[in-house]
DNA sequence: TTGACAACCACACAAATGTGTGGTAAAAAA
DNA sequence: TTTTTTACCACACATTTGTGTGGTTGTCAA
């Protein structure tokens, strides 16, 4: 029996080069799938797309160029690869003062290889306004400056995001929570924080 | 001489609709662009294109189709319309629990008519975890229920964050900040709080 | 050995899409 | 008045892109 829910080694090929189109700019077209991924027939590529249709990755507008969709089931995930512990008004309404970029929300624009997403737990960042539950977008890097958050290695193979601070030539790790200590022991910075979200 | 910076309400239409289709699935050919518009000429579709290049709006691909881009100076923003007053670590790194779906963090697919931002101002909501700063994303709609974080547009003009209380039968608002006291007057729910973005 | 399936190719053709040339008319600017 | 700009249209044509038909080869399970 075919299997079904997952994907041989090229189809998967297909299916991501499609994303990362997706996610670039513009879907791909049928002969754009098939110079990438080196096939010489546009045949091919349908047969690829046939499956992917049939596995619900893809849906397909037709006769429109490069229609290609993803499915919910297989729209861009950022992986959460672990949990960390972790006035009064004054404004007129409809008075546009300045703009937000929308483009900063897509994270996209930041190369995906480099952006991961750690789901916050517990309450050690609460006073810099970071909730359990909140989603820790980080940027991998392993610098950063004082005062940073960072998310954080520890020696037992633990990560927590933590506020990175500098003191009597050394840095270490502080919570942003009275009740949890610093962390003194031997670390190594994983990534920046870069974005926090929450959704209600 | 031409205005530069300034797009005749025509060309505006043209751009924004780019815009919507960008934003919503694919760019739109230039057929498409002239069927919503109400042209029955690709050249003129093409004039207004070459005016939304000159002017550093839009980037072209040639010969590929829906090879239209938004320039960083167009690229689709949020109108911020106004600012409001408003453990221990035990996880291991690389051990992929679940996903947060990209999708959600595009906005896109709310549908940009029903949704603003608000920058927050102000510390009345601190103990919410919602910072000076902040952008709050809000989702317009003139019902809310009892504890959700609301928009709300007070007797004086002026829009507040707040959290919705329901208290001996009367609806008030609350800050999350001891310093800030409920109010009690009269307001209007604006829209209710859906997500909460800081970038650091 | 038969059948299903993955993994390809070659073409032909139709439809969608981009490009190019050459117009008209009204309003605003020079 | 002349020129420029905005705001359109009609086509013809070239490319790109999607669709359809009909193959081949190898593997693996029945």
């Amino acid at each position: 029996m075919a299997n079904e829910q997952f994907l041989t080694p090229k189809q998967q090929k297909v299916l991501d080069f499609i994303r990362k189109r997706i996610g670039e700019r513009l879907p791909p077209t049928i002969r754009e799938i098939g110079e990438e991924l080196g096939f010489k027939s546009t045949g091919t590529v349908r047969d690829y797309l046939k499956v992917l249709i049939q596995k619900g990755l893809v849906r397909r507008m037709n006769n429109k160029s490069r229609g290609i969709e993803l499915t919910q089931a297989s729209s861009f995930k950022i992986p959460i690869i672990g949990t960390i512990m972790a006035g009064k008004p004054n404004l007129a309404y409809e008075e546009i003062q300045g703009y937000v970029d929308a483009d900063d929300l897509f994270l996209g624009r930041l190369g995906f290889d480099d952006v991961f997403a750690l789901r916050v737990k517990g309450d050690s960042m609460i006073d810099a306004g970071i909730l359990n539950g909140d989603v820790a977008v980080i940027k991998k890097r392993p610098d950063a400056n004082n005062n940073d958050i960072v998310a954080a290695l520890l020696d037992n193979n633990e990560v927590t995001l933590k506020r990175l601070s500098f003191k009597a030539g050394k840095f270490h790790l502080e919570a942003a929570n009275i009740n949890y200590p610093p962390i003194f022991e031997e670390f190594k910075v994983i990534g920046k924080l870069i974005t926090v979200i929450r959704k209600y």
